[in-house]
DNA sequence: CTGAAAGCGCTTACAG
DNA sequence: CTGAAAGCGCTTACAG
């Protein structure tokens, strides 16, 4: 591998020199700049970008602590993945996926080394190890979600809103006995994970003032659960004609269980999956109505939000709120004739 | 943050000292060393990794260059990270994911900055330019996959006898119009998917060997897609009663298929999608029958092939494939009754 | 067992 | 417009 200083000397310049033209810091004379560029071709020269993060005291890199540790995956981190990685790049920085697990102490760890100027943090939690640690070791970061302190800069999806628009969906269409189906919050007493949270808070919200009973079911995140899910809907309610579920793999078990139960969709029940994505929702038969996470937003802003933070060129560190927009699919219709609804409860 | 000069002078001994026992890369006399580890406690000290990395030649990182940009998601691919990530945690490496496209040039900017010391290469095509580069540039590597040079090392799912079973399982349930329904390769003259490729042959060669009549349906990699596939396998055999299907996303649409068409699965047609996951398979209703990738397997054999190679512990650089272990769901069963399926075509 | 010193490949005031 | 030089925070022969 060449150096700079292999270039210096091909170019006939100082090093000092040949930094200025690598990196545009600096006017040279149009000549002088030829012949560097001309001997870093011939040389085939890369800049050696650790010598030049000790040097600089920046990486340039910027990373996502990726839980991938969780098995969360899917369509919709894909995009938010492939948006921010692009935004990073366009502003002259790597984008890294640091896979670690939603655990603080690892993450210092990454931190301390100084690998990375900045981190993008998601699935952050209403109470937030990592986000303290984040805040007192003065590491750069932006989030994605909200901790219970807003006044952190963050970029979210709107989930009160998102919800409020899939009643007004509903109502809209005649519904009047709408359910939702929530993944549990895995600790009960802490209930920490926001957008569980804000969309039973929205719902329950909703349906008050819609003068509408609630009928709220949780269960686990697995299709599996979800077609327990729908019995258990139906038990509460055995005139429910639709069905919010906020939870992506659990929404093909309702769509099941509701089939098993020998109910069809949408004929019966309508189901409308939320913060997911067209991609899980056409893996249904039917495919699934869904209001889909503005994944690729989310990675923008988020990503630009870290990056002006980094530059120091920030005026307000964001608060922004993004709802889901809804995409019809097949298992969504109007409400059915009630008198034949009353029928099923017989 | 304190460096090692801060430790050095607080324990009273000379940095190289303190690197000895940070180290752990010297004999260092136990009170010199309990006397330096004190100081490095009470200053929070840690390592900077960019620092060592520009001073040792090696960064201790690892990379899996992840072809987020293809929106390829799911279960697998993510047990395969998590176990990757693990292994090379265990082995005091740090592991990130590095998002690019299956792009020969943009992958030759990253590599060249020195920030990696080797990186795992997935979704490997039968002719590489990745690989070429790879090579050329003398960078470390590992294959998840293998390209058309076998001779490399590699760690790849043995998808020929994955099919082979495939077809056993079905052939001793009684099945004898079995289809093969297959994810396009992108580029037909190319056939560069690796996977697609040897799924294909070795089904081919399969029923060649069994004497029976194939059934061969190309779509593209999504469950509308799938859809159209399952009626191109009834118009291409009406007597067809098991599908393999090679591809995830268009496994959902040709189940939905056979029953949009009048037919059940399994009682009329069982499907058996390969090289997924019981993740993939449970969304489906009924939940698909799957030969799953060992993902945790790849993750785990290829870090450590990586690492071995860069240790120079390694003997016989690793030829490994594994076969995708069958696990049964709701959407295989015996062959119906052949009168009954004859009728079917009429 | 410990230390002085060179060196990794850059960046960046500072001087000219 | 260009260069000499210090410095980033470590590692690693080498010497003692």
């Amino acid at each position: 591998m060449a150096t700079m200083r292999d270039v210096a000397i091909r170019a006939g310049v100082s090093i000092a020199t040949v930094s200025f033209v690598v990196n545009n810091t600096k006017r040279v004379a149009p000549d002088t700049r030829s012949r560097i560029i001309e001997a870093m071709n011939e040389l085939h020269y890369q800049r050696n970008v650790v010598a030049r993060a000790l040097a600089s005291h920046r990486t340039r890199i910027i990373a996502l602590l990726y839980p991938a540790l969780d098995h969360r995956a899917g369509p919709t981190i894909m995009k938010f993945i492939t948006k921010a990685a692009s935004v990073a790049q366009e502003r002259g920085y790597d984008f890294v996926l640091w896979p670690v697990s939603n655990d603080a102490k690892q993450m210092s760890h990454l931190l301390a080394g100084g690998l990375v100027d900045g981190v993008i943090l998601m699935e952050v939690q209403i109470n937030d190890a990592r986000v303290d640690k984040l805040v007192e070791s003065n590491t750069p970061f932006a989030l994605i979600g909200r901790t219970h302190d807003e006044s952190l800069p963050f970029v979210d999806i709107d989930f009160s809103t998102t919800l409020e628009q899939a009643l007004d969906y509903f109502t809209e269409l005649g519904h009047s006995h709408i359910a939702f189906v929530s993944e549990r919050t895995p600790n009960s007493i802490l209930d920490d994970i926001g957008p569980l949270v804000r969309t039973a808070s929205a719902y329950r919200d909703g349906m008050v003032a819609r003068g509408l009973e609630q009928v709220v079911v949780y269960c686990e995140g697995s299709p599996h659960d979800g077609r327990q899910a729908a019995r258990d809907v139906l038990a509460a309610d055995p005139e429910t004609t639709a069905v919010i579920v906020m939870n992506e793999n659990a929404a093909f078990g309702v769509v099941s269980g509701f089939k098993h139960a020998g109910l069809s969709v949408p004929e019966d029940v309508s189901v409308l999956s939320i913060a997911t994505s067209s991609e899980m929702g056409a893996l249904s038969d039917p495919i699934l109505s869904t209001m889909n996470a503005p994944a690729a937003e989310l990675g923008e802003l988020g990503v630009a939000a870290l990056i002006d933070l980094l530059e120091g060129t920030v005026e307000h560190p964001p608060h922004v709120l993004l709802a889901c927009p809804l995409v019809l699919g097949e298992s969504t219709g109007p409400a059915p004739d009630s008198a034949a609804v009353k029928r099923r409860s017989t």
